[in-house]
RNA sequence: GUGGGUGUAGCUCAGUUGGCUAGAGCGCCAGAUUGUGGUUCUGGAUGUCGCGGGUUCAACUCCCGUCACUCACCCCA
């Protein structure tokens, strides 16, 4: 058997990829104007930090999280999330010296051990972003604002916007304390799965599918009504903040987050078209984690967009550049004239394309429209004895001869700004 | 980890109650006279029928296993 990718991973093809790069650049040019910076972190790390920040009783590290060994018999990890190692990096670089805020973000890849499904892979793709250092709700407001603009700007439409807070250490667990008593008598009631998440992890019985549970959730309290003043309050703000700026929201009590470190505003972004596996992107507030990894006492908040899935939700579109020409040659085997106008072409960035291949004049043309040029550079033996090449434009099928000293400039004139098409 | 569906040419699929050299459309390649493409016409190439085993005179068709894909649960972006 030849050898295939592994399961729940799989290329990005050339002719995808095109959608990847607008959605890459899409991002950046956002995000930048947000004021954020890249960051580039390590795909692994040592395993243990993310047992201590997405949490030991999650899924992701329990079960998911690809650990090995190396030469010398260190635990490490692939990572199965964003915000563990910028966190990690802030500490180890003493961030919190710079001017507050750091704003940070990151593309890349992810790893999660799970069983493959639509809009779940084992390696995932991620942009994120994360505020840290100044505890603010315009920068909740902010932070929910990027990650509804970036697949805005990319042309989804109908994205679900979803607010909530799931309290601080104050209030949080006096509410799970009230769930609890609420659905004591009703344990038997509730699923398999939901009496599992009784002693485990109580909040996420609010955000089960099944209609037992939702029955027996339904008249309990909500974490949202029992918020305290400080919680309510910044809820309230974010909802202000969020609504200045058009976007669409609802407050669901129901909504919570599946990693540890989550504190107070939450947001989930999903869009219908997408299956079981809805959410585009998520994110809230940590402000917690920090401290906890052995930095000093600092708020944050931040984000992150699953990019697959908002490559799900454009498949239909086309991002294909066509600010490219092909050069067809005849009558000579490509002579060293030839070459150096093509090399010449291609030193003042125009995207050239050739077949190499003495081929006839039609096959070239055929080559050239497949490609989707706009225009055909025809070289013959007579153009090159007069110093001419004849540009055809491959839309209107009408051509010109011009000298081939002036085609980089006349062929650039012909080009608006390189881009993507349907931005 | 659990459950359902699927696995036949590059792609989308057909293949009758097991029976001759396994098909279609699209795509690909080549031609329709001399240096001009996307239409049309003609011709052509391509398959260990996912893999392994079993039943049978005979298996793409039936049975078992396995792998992969897919959808859902779990979990999460």
């Amino acid at each position: 058997m030849v050898v295939k990718t592994v399961r729940g991973t799989s290329d990005i093809l050339p002719c995808n990829v095109d959608t990847w790069q607008a959605l890459e650049l899409v991002s950046r040019n956002l995000l930048e104007a947000y004021d954020y910076k890249e960051i580039r972190t390590p795909v692994f790390e040592q395993a243990g930090l993310f047992q201590k920040s997405v949490g030991e009783s999650t899924d992701i590290v329990s079960k998911e999280m690809y650990v090995f060994s190396d030469k010398k018999g260190r635990e490490l990890a692939l990572r199965p999330e964003g915000t563990a190692s910028i966190v990690r990096s802030f500490i180890e670089h003493n961030m919190h010296t710079q001017t507050l805020p750091v704003k940070l973000y990151y593309i890349g890849p992810f790893f999660r051990y799970e069983r493959p499904q639509a809009g779940r892979t084992r390696q995932f793709h991620q942009v994120g972003a994360e505020a840290i250092g100044v505890e603010d709700v315009r920068l909740d407001a902010e932070i929910i604002d990027i990650a509804v603009q970036i697949p805005s700007k990319m042309g989804i439409k109908n994205l679900k916007v979803m607010l909530n807070s799931i309290g601080c250490k104050e209030c949080r667990p006096k509410y799970i304390k009230q769930l609890l008593g609420h659905l004591k008598n009703k344990i038997k009631n509730l699923c398999a799965d939901c009496n599992r998440r009784y002693s485990t992890n109580p909040l996420r019985i609010l955000d089960c599918k099944k209609p037992e549970c939702i029955q027996n959730v339904k008249d309990g309290p909500t974490i949202t009504e029992n918020l305290c003043a400080k919680c309510r309050n910044k809820l309230e703000t974010v909802e202000r903040y969020i609504k200045y700026l058009d976007i669409d929201y609802q407050i669901q009590p129901y909504l919570v987050r599946g990693l540890d470190y989550y504190t107070g505003v939450i947001f989930e972004i999903t869009h219908s078209q997408l299956g079981a596996q809805n959410v585009v992107a998520a994110g809230g507030r940590y402000d917690n984690l920090i401290e906890q990894m052995g930095g000093r006492p600092t708020p944050a908040v931040g984000f992150a967009a699953g990019i697959e899935r908002m490559i799900m939700l454009l498949a239909h579109r086309n991002f294909q550049s066509n600010n490219s020409v092909c050069l067809a040659y005849l009558d000579f085997s490509m002579d060293e004239r030839v070459f150096k106008f093509l090399a010449e072409l291609r030193q003042n960035g125009i995207h050239t394309k050739t077949t190499y291949q003495e081929k006839t004049l039609k096959n070239q043309l055929k080559t050239a429209a497949k490609s989707n040029c706009k225009f055909s550079l025809i070289l013959g033996a007579n153009e090159l004895l007069k110093g001419t090449v004849i540009l055809r434009n491959m839309k209107t099928s009408t051509q010109e001869e011009i000298m081939m000293d002036n085609a980089v400039t006349i062929i650039k004139k012909k080009f608006p700004l390189g881009g993507f098409r349907g931005m």
